[in-house]
DNA sequence: GGTTCTATTTGACGCAGCGCAAAGTGCGAG
DNA sequence: CTCGCACTTTGCGCTGCGTCAAATAGAACC
């Protein structure tokens, strides 16, 4: 399978590499696509790939012992995800399945540390990446140690604006299906609380709902919410 | 300074690395020695050096910009630490300070891509050094949205006890100073809670507290607490 | 040995948000 | 068009844990 090089080109991953360099890594890859609902890997199951969305838009989930479920992170397009390798795991910590349709590639685990052997600038992008994440990570456990549910998910929704919004008359549409449970799950709370939230939100024209669907209307003020002013 | 091989051999990160190659990156190392208190460094300001921990015990804090303090982690000899500059940052993003006397070599962040890219397995190492923190951070993650508090805070001890204990007659002591404040920070409560749970468990028990101090007494029975048994 | 400071304990009280339950609604399948 | 399912909304009662407050106890310092 042929993947042109100018797809991957304006990603930051790869904005340092030289033309070579890029084909190089894309011929080891394959590209595959996923319809909504698919799942890409599995939690628990051997970590054989890593990946790099192109497209869509994947939930990251994992599932506890006892059966609670909570939601690790979103997949936006151009980042790397799976690469449970480079965390010294042999399988993957959580199931990642598509929001909506997606195209992806892939490349066997085997070759990460050849193209980061190969590669040192890709070993330094890797590590940003990662970084940046494990930054988001913080910045989650921070808000879950010292602000109250409201604040939490009004965090959360703006994060999806920024990432995932797409302008719309009106507002800005998050461009995937998202339910309440979902919101609820990556915000540590109930899908309850999500929907009293968002319906008093509704009220006061901050947001708009539907079903799996969001749209933030007054992101200005729902900001103000976020940083606590009542 | 001269720091010697044989100090930093043992540590998984140098594990792979020739002599040649562990001398030319401890060449430019300087050590330095914290006293109790001592901040290495100080949340938000520019972020000159990565370091490594030899000895001794350090927490590192956030302040959010309402006042609130967490504690993002403790580290632990041989951890690597405040390399803020892999994660795309200027700045530091927290402060570490001294928990217990501790010995500490550090290099200037100038020279962090340089060593990665000279030495990818350095670079390997060092991804799978922020991997597993990542996933720490998902871990306490996935606790603090699932779990009430009495078995969050046991999973803390329990994580401290592995990390910073030292086996003592009737029990395991928590090998540097810690207050029931610190536990709170670690997981998200306060330190009211935090004193209530260890004086319930002490009437079982379980542990055995005092001033900025902690032995489990019962580490079975503390760990099927944290699993949820009652 | 006393004074002071900081850490810890403990009690009393209140409420944010969870659990439970039931009704409402949009959407896809047929 | 209708049926049925999955998602959402909303009410109500309860409780885990935070807040406020005050007493107690080590440690450090003079």
């Amino acid at each position: 399978m042929r993947i042109d090089r100018s797809i991957v080109k304006p990603l930051p991953l790869f904005s340092k590499m030289s033309d070579g360099e890029i084909d190089q890594i894309l011929s080891h890859a394959t590209s595959s696509r996923a319809a909504q609902g698919d799942t890409v890997f599995v939690q628990g199951t051997p970590a054989n790939h890593f990946f790099l969305l192109l497209n869509g838009r994947l939930k990251v989930t994992q599932v506890t012992p006892d059966g609670q479920q909570i939601i690790v992170r979103v997949v936006h397009p151009g980042d790397l995800f799976g690469f449970a390798k480079a965390l010294q795991r042999l399988d993957y910590p959580g199931t990642a399945f598509a929001a909506a349709e997606s195209l992806y590639l892939a490349w066997p685990t085997s070759l990460w540390s050849f193209f980061v052997e190969q590669n040192p600038v890709l070993a330094v992008s890797a590590l940003q990446t990662i970084g940046n994440r494990l930054e988001e990570a913080h910045t989650r456990i921070r808000e879950m140690s010292t602000q109250e549910v409201e604040r939490r998910v009004a965090h959360a929704v703006l994060r999806l604006a920024e990432k995932a919004g797409r302008a719309e008359d009106g507002g800005i549409r998050i461009d995937f299906q998202i339910s309440r449970q979902d919101i609820a799950e990556m915000t540590g709370t109930t899908l309850h609380t999500v929907s009293r939230l968002l319906s008093a939100w509704e009220g006061k024209g901050l947001v708009e709902g539907g079903r799996q669907k969001l749209l933030v209307r007054d992101l200005k003020r729902l900001s103000r919410l976020a940083e606590g002013e009542k």
